[in-house]
DNA sequence: CGTATATATTGACAAGCGTCGATATACTCG
DNA sequence: CGAGTATATCGACGCTTGTCAATATATACG
């Protein structure tokens, strides 16, 4: 299908259950999440929580950083600026006054 | 796969090149458009549009209003609150004020 | 009613995707 | 180096999805 728009690659990524999951997940907490703890929080198995990771990596939506042996993941910094542009060219919604 | 959640629905539903295509079609056209003219805008046949426009509706995406021979289609109502209220779990983006 | 146009549905097919078990790589510690 | 843990990759499988041609439904007009 190969998108090559990154906007439909953000959306594509973001729109799965386990992968929103994960998002919702470094959203809430504000800092950075072990991926051995996506392990627990989602009832699938590990190597399809890191191919979810994956995904969610090559779109943008997270970064990660390495502490030992640990692999830290967090919301990719400019992911709050895409979603609110691609809204924009949605609905205009950015600027609701 | 069978979401259930009605946010993973949305964002399926626009997470593919011909659909985000004819939202940002309908977007940018503050009225309503004919789907004869998303046949013109898409390179794909009259059905896969029609199944497209399918998705887009039975995601709440989208509404129709029949006139006559042809139907035309807009943004739902409540598609901007939603993508923001997403915005809003995801990022802590938008002020739902 | 019959024809024409617009839109939707059906059936079929290939390609993509989510999932897993098995295995490989990376890093730490002794 | 060797053992242990964390994460990623590989190969395979079934299900979903996007696409089309063919057909059906709906509306308008003579």
């Amino acid at each position: 299908m190969k998108s090559a728009d990154p906007d439909v690659e953000l959306l594509q990524a973001i729109a799965d259950p386990e992968r929103l999951a994960i998002v919702r997940q470094l959203a809430s907490e504000r800092g950075a999440t072990c991926a051995c703890d996506f392990t627990d929080c989602c009832t699938v198995s590990q190597p399809t929580v890191s191919h979810h990771l994956k995904v969610l990596r090559d779109a943008g939506v997270v970064s990660t950083e390495r502490r030992g042996t640990y692999i830290y993941y967090h919301l990719a910094p400019d992911f709050a600026r895409r979603w609110a542009r691609i809204g924009a060219s949605l609905a205009g919604l950015v600027n609701p006054a």
